[in-house]
DNA sequence: AATGAATGAGAATTCATTCAT
DNA sequence: CATGAATGAATTCTCATTCAT
């Protein structure tokens, strides 16, 4: 008994796993709760549906910030993840960019509130998340400027923005007329394919242009 | 050019004349906090930032909600209104259009926090200034139809969520990077453009469409 | 006009005149709305139904306990009176204590929580008024008791306090079921009459008592 | 008797079991605090005088109604007991009447305005309490009746407002004359008891009644 | 003399965080 | 390590009283 414990006995009554065990379950009641209430959620009532006591989630988390933070962190890696994948298996690079935009937008619609707070509120979030999925942007945006499908001038700032754009149409209308983000985003394409004439300038105002009358 | 009246003399704390400028005051206040904190705003604050009691404060809105609510009218009221001044300003259709987006987006930016939760906390708010907003909308849509400048199949829903939704990249970008957003404005405005050959459909999906390789 | 003003003329934009007229108004609005919430009732509420602003409230009753005095004197003074009438009108001296009971008692259940407060909230209201009602009972007593109607050893103050005792059955009952508190009446009547073979020891205590069996 | 518990020492703020602990003293304090200055105390004070913090308070009681109920049904259940006790150990029917009054009326002073309250503010309270102290009466009457100590006609409901009734006498004199409220009670049970020749009518107006003269 | 807007000290209630068991 | 009771500052809202017009 009194032998130093060997690293790797099987001890039933976890010491670790139950710690995993409550940290994962207090993050996802926790990103419920978010989700449904925005940042404002009782602290308590993530410990209630969570199933641990007030310590246990202060001791994984000191500050209410800090599992407000840990659930946008994960919430946006996964996200961006599936979007990724989704540019990934598609075969062209115009696909792969219009597949990107649609997994990314359609699974903005779960994080809500989140992705609202992610925006706007409490400090910055996770910068490395948004760096990683600049990249993945970068590399659609290379790809099909690469195969002459792309406006020329667009760059991945403006693929970004117009990502967290049409987020934001997904979150309003998601749940009163789902899918009508959707003609939006067709839209959005058609303006930044390479079909148009004229690339677009770096300071671009939009009186620049005037389409033709009766196209 | 009249005579100098005494009661226009800046006295602090007059009551019958003042109970307007009292209600001015916290409104104004209340705009700039609400803005700067969202609703969360202590409502000790906005009164003293307007100079006045509690008291007084809750005389003009019994609720906080009620000068919240009041706050957004008025802040959406006077937005909408200057957007649909700059379209009705412009000469043919399609600079309407753009000035109405101009001007709005442009407005977007000083109506932060309090545009944001106009579109997603507390209720509905202000059905009716929506319903305004609509209706100019319409007007540009069928005019710029008429003169056959707009693809065909854009509805005014369309170009609705497209302004809230731009209006979402304004509030995100305005501070970092300003007019960022007119490139995006620029890029949506040429999707919507009659030079494109195929009407938007009633069920766009983005895939449906791909650009001329090397256009 | 700039002639020193005689007293007498009759110059109709009341000076005085209005002062009553409004100084009855709220006392008759703050005897309604004290009858109906207690003493906790709001001012405003009190300035609003009699018609006149907080200031000539203010001005006519300097503290809201100053109004609240008056109203519980001017309720309790009329209807004291009433209950001296029924007994000067009746014939002989057992009927005169009847009906003076019978009297005051029907009359308390519209002074609800005024006397209520009368005998235990803030201070306390109209000594006078008890000394004037406890002389009516006081001669009543006297005349009863000279007629040998009265059990002998009973005071005038146990006249007073029955009253007060059975002024609080009233309240309660009134409402849910009116005139139960008769019986009470009339057993505390019975009681107090001369039919009992011995008198009212100063230090009563009910158990040296015992009925007749089977009487 | 048994070994000396750790658990017994006076510790202050132990957590778990001083749960109960700090209820009972929340309770005691609301007790005293309701007594003196009826259901308008500031619940800090309440707070303060049982040495909790508003939270553990608020804890224990959510709304300050649910701590005022719990105080007055306390109050009012150990009340009842007593007086049913009394009467429970009294030898003779006419006796366990008696010795009833005579506890409940006793006990009815340390009870100021919260019993003053159970009958005329907030709504309607510990229904259920009335109904056994109802019971308890009820067979005092059914027992005094049947062995024809009582007068007939008088009815379980015409106790329990005399009850009430002369509870409201207790309190209003029990601190300048006490016991003078005995003479009041000696006067009633006088007149309940079956030393009348008549009956109390279901109707009984108190005038059809008239004392033999020099009785 | 009348008006009702303004005042601001309270009062009830919530909630992030700590701590004894 | 987990638990959940305790804490108390912060927050919304009320109301007796004053005061400028």
């Amino acid at each position: 008994m009194a032998v130093a414990e060997p690293e790797n006995t099987t001890r039933r009554r976890a010491p670790r796993a139950d710690a995993t065990r409550n940290r994962e379950a207090i993050i996802e009641a926790a990103a419920e709760l978010l989700a449904e209430q925005g940042t404002t959620v009782d602290v308590r009532e993530i410990a209630r549906r969570s199933g641990v006591g007030m310590g246990t989630l202060y001791r994984h988390f000191p500050k209410k910030e800090d599992l407000v933070q840990t659930v946008l962190h994960k919430d946006f890696s996964e996200w961006a993840e599936s979007a990724r994948r989704a540019a990934i298996d598609a075969e062209d690079p115009w696909t792969a960019l219009t597949d990107f935009y649609q997994q990314a937008l359609t699974g903005y619609a779960r994080h809500r509130m989140i992705m609202e707070n992610f925006a706007l509120t409490w400090s910055v979030p996770d910068i490395e998340g948004i760096r990683r999925l600049r990249l993945v942007i970068e590399q659609l945006c290379a790809r099909a400027g690469a195969a002459g499908l792309l406006r020329p001038g667009v760059t991945t700032d403006d693929l970004l923005l117009l990502l967290v754009s049409l987020g934001h149409a997904v979150q309003i209308t998601d749940e009163c007329r789902p899918q009508m983000w959707n003609r939006l985003l067709r839209i959005s394409l058609d303006g930044l394919c390479a079909d148009h004439r004229e690339p677009l300038p770096a300071d671009a105002a939009p009186d620049t242009h005037r389409p033709n009358q009766d196209g």
